[in-house]
DNA sequence: TGGCGTTTGAAACATACGTTTTAAACGCTA
DNA sequence: TAGCGTTTAAAACGTATGTTTCAAACGCCA
């Protein structure tokens, strides 16, 4: 039933065709529950691709999460790192505010980026967080590794907090952010569609001001 | 190290230790990859007790939510009511740290009760947010419910918040919990062990410090 | 004790899964 | 064009899954 043929086919790679397949559905189910022929299927590619590229179900998992996961850290140190030339210039302190600001704004800017597939992607990772640890160990220390640069400047700016009140906290911030992209859509079911939650700024600003606020 | 056992064999229902182990097992991994077979083996009951009982694969699930699902949100309706209570008797408001601490007391302490098997239901209940929201109607509406008796008090006592200041606010709130409950050991490899995460007021308390301060 | 509804036991069924295999088709370089 | 490594195609394999079946065992009440 295919139209006429074109002469070059204008299709992405097959490899990246899978990887942005598998990001969708790992986002919106588990891991067990999408199967691989569910993404061959809408990858338009054969069964056998996913094994020949990735080795296993299990190495495409895998390849989604690197795919993206050093550049939003990265995104995060640049923050930082931003927000310290400025204080420096300026002979001041790192704000409290600059310092939750680099961590959340990338991945609630992510999220409501649509273009990129980055979007998908922040939802994904937030849910493969639910998933088995032995999957996730990487992503783990890297995310550890970030933080750990951050802590140094929460402790110039509350020098009355002890490292373990500041590590609660940055969990406490993250568990806001991932229970706001898990369930961004649900904020409208809370408030009988008061708030919609589709605007990133403001997402960003209300979380920003209530860790703020928190730590 | 139990003493003399009794002549009736004290086997709990076979329908009991069915809803036991798959709230266990469900809190563990997500629906698709626990097997009624994982867990008609581990409750030592026939594979086919789980269609007998429940209909099916999806009947357990929801049954294991129905269990414990009303008590909870009744005992956030009590702290409420007492602090209410207790709040008129003095001719006062109903402090903000009240309102915090009716919503995150219950679930955290459920979490670190280990008598009942009710801990092993907050994390059942906080992956079951992941899952498919088919099988969480019922479960969103009550929360709803319960929250929607709580925003009056938000708004006596902030009176210049908006409505939905307060519903993005209790949202906040959640996804601290939610996040505490489902990485709270994770809190030790962030801080290279500087916390623990092993002592429940700590956490209540430190989640409704952060909580209060952030709303 | 006898009878009957309820519960359990063991096996089988159909299906969906991840993975492997084998050969054909493609794309590039010599 | 010939040759060869890479990619795709289609089928099959072995296994694990949810569910069904049907007879045996049980528990209770007359």
């Amino acid at each position: 039933m295919r139209p006429i043929k074109p002469i070059k086919p204008v299709k992405l790679d097959a490899k990246e065709r899978i990887l942005d397949v598998a990001e969708e559905l790992f986002a919106n189910a588990s891991f067990a529950s999408v199967s691989v022929r569910a993404v061959t299927a809408q990858a338009d590619v054969n069964l056998s691709a996913v094994n020949y590229y990735f080795g296993s179900k299990q190495g495409l998992f895998h390849a989604v999460y690197v795919r993206r996961a050093t550049l939003m850290n990265h995104e995060r140190l640049h923050l930082l790192h931003m927000a310290s030339e400025m204080a420096k210039a300026s002979g001041e302190d790192v704000s409290l505010r600059d310092l939750i600001n680099a961590i959340l704004t990338p991945p609630i800017f992510w999220l409501y980026d649509e273009k990129q597939g980055y979007s998908v992607y922040i939802r994904f990772l937030a849910r493969s967080y639910l998933e088995d640890a032995n999957n996730l160990k990487d992503v783990l220390s890297q995310e550890v590794d970030v933080f750990d640069r951050f802590v140094p400047y929460f402790k110039k700016i509350k020098p009355n907090l002890t490292k373990e009140d500041i590590y609660w906290r940055i969990h406490f911030v993250m568990g806001v952010m991932h229970h706001t992209i898990n369930h961004l859509h649900r904020i409208g079911l809370l408030s009988h569609n008061v708030c919609n939650g589709g605007d990133r700024e403001e997402a960003r600003d209300r979380m920003v001001d209530f860790c703020c606020n928190g730590f």
